[in-house]
DNA sequence: GCCTCACTGTGAATAGAATCACAGTTGCAG
DNA sequence: CTGCAACTGTGATTCTATTCACAGTGAGGC
């Protein structure tokens, strides 16, 4: 092997790690290192210290190398990180390489505004498939997504190969829902209804209250006024 | 003063505290425990212990008492919380105890979404007016709210006492947008475009990024099945 | 080929959040 | 009125996250 390909391959693979431990924190502030690398891409740049990168992300450039050394060694010492490559290893660290279908439960104005958003396929999530109780919902299509019923749940799954499911239906049996969603297979559940899921076995609920985030606001603005 | 009305005061009025420091987290945690003393009054229950309080929010006994004790002292010591005077204490802790006008900027799938949510009055949020730059929605009236141009924001905004916004546009000249709307007055904004915005002087942005909600499950999700 | 410079990856130190554990209180039973 | 049983509020402790700071390294200049 030529001292080129030897240098290259040290210089260009990255050396994942098959690791222990990952904090959830440094995974919710994965998807904000990705966007800027592909923004960084995209603008032609190939190589990026942890100083500027993080001055992009928001975060020290420590903190960017701790929660980039949990996944392995990415950087070349001199140059930075290289862009491109290491874009694609966080997608794969995400699961995000490939499009993961999903499906959608509950067709009501949000559920309408996530089927017509361009952004999912972007990141590598397609809505697949739609589910309601509502029987003039069931049957029709939205957004070139088919709407069905619940009860046809545990065969329409499988069929669109669904990983994860996102929860904007009503809060009247959404711990049942999320069970039934569970139990047909789905591992990974993002709730949109203001109630609490307690978390089926084997599976990551993940909620997003749009009114509770309104109200942290409402009492960051007010202790201010106070001070 | 009668022991019963000295009684009744020491038990019921809470001895709230102008205090220091308030982690994030635990603000977080407050509009849940909101919702749940909600539903707790709904059902008629007038006293509640740390124990099944902490139970029905999904949070510990301990960290739920040392949440509160960050604000005064709420509870009595053999029949715990009063259900109705503390869910009335963190809607005047989180400033939602009266009606606060809110401002949407984009009136797109989303935007539209989120003015017919009837979930804000509830909270205390009111959407009252609308923003767009598309002028053929600029001038039109969208589920009762008026939607008015970009450039009438400063004339506008004091019209509604506007005091919190809420971003759901596009991703080009966000950060412009959060700047033109911190100046004009708003000192909490809710950021639901996928892009970085630098805090503008003196105002709190909230981010809500619902793909990288995806990425993160899909992170667990993957994680977890290679264990 | 060697030297220099500035960067990464990571132990050590610090800051911060959650939990433990109990002193002190209070309602209530008898 | 007294004693008991059980709860809160909080100091002390443990656990976790972030930041500091530097040894070791590689790219590029000469
Ligand atoms: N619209 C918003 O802007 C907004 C904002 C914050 C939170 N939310 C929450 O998101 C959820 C959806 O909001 P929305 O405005 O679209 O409500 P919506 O009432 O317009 O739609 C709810 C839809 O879910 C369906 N549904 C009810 N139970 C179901 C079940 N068990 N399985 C499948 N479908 C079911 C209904 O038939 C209806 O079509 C609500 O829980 C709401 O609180 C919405
Ligand atoms: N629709 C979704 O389900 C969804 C999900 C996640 C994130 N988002 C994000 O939310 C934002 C809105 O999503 P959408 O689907 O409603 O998009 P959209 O394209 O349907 O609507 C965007 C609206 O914002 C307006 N706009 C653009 N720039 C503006 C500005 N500077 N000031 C005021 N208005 C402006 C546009 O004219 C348009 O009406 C996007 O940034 C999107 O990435 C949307």
């Amino acid at each position: 092997m030529s001292d080129q390909v030897e240098a290259a391959m040290r210089s260009e693979a990255p050396q994942m790690r098959a690791d222990k431990h990952v904090s959830l924190q440094t995974v919710e502030r994965l998807s904000a290192y990705r966007r800027v690398l592909e923004e960084l891409d995209r603008d032609g740049v190939e190589y990026i210290h942890s100083q500027q990168f993080a001055g992009l992300v928001g975060v020290t450039p420590a903190q960017l190398r701790r929660d980039l050394s949990s996944f392995g060694t990415f950087g070349n010492i001199s140059r930075g990180y290289n862009v491109y490559q290491m874009g694609r290893t966080m997608s794969r660290i995400m699961g995000t390489d490939s499009t993961q279908s999903v499906a959608l439960f509950g067709v009501g104005d949000l559920g309408r505004a996530l089927l017509s958003y361009r952004g999912f396929e972007e990141r590598g999530f397609h809505i697949a498939v739609a589910f309601d109780v509502d029987q003039d919902k069931v049957g029709r299509v939205f957004a070139g997504r088919r709407c069905y019923a619940l009860e046809e749940l545990a065969t329409v799954l499988p069929e669109y190969e669904v990983r994860m499911a996102v929860l904007a239906s009503r809060p009247e049996g959404l711990q049942a829902l999320a069970d039934r969603v569970a139990a047909a297979g789905v591992h990974a559940i993002l709730n949109f209804v203001p109630k609490r899921v307690t978390p089926p076995e084997g599976c990551f609920v993940e909620n997003t209250d749009i009114s509770a985030k309104l109200e942290k606001l409402s009492f960051l603005a007010h202790a201010q006024a106070t001070v």
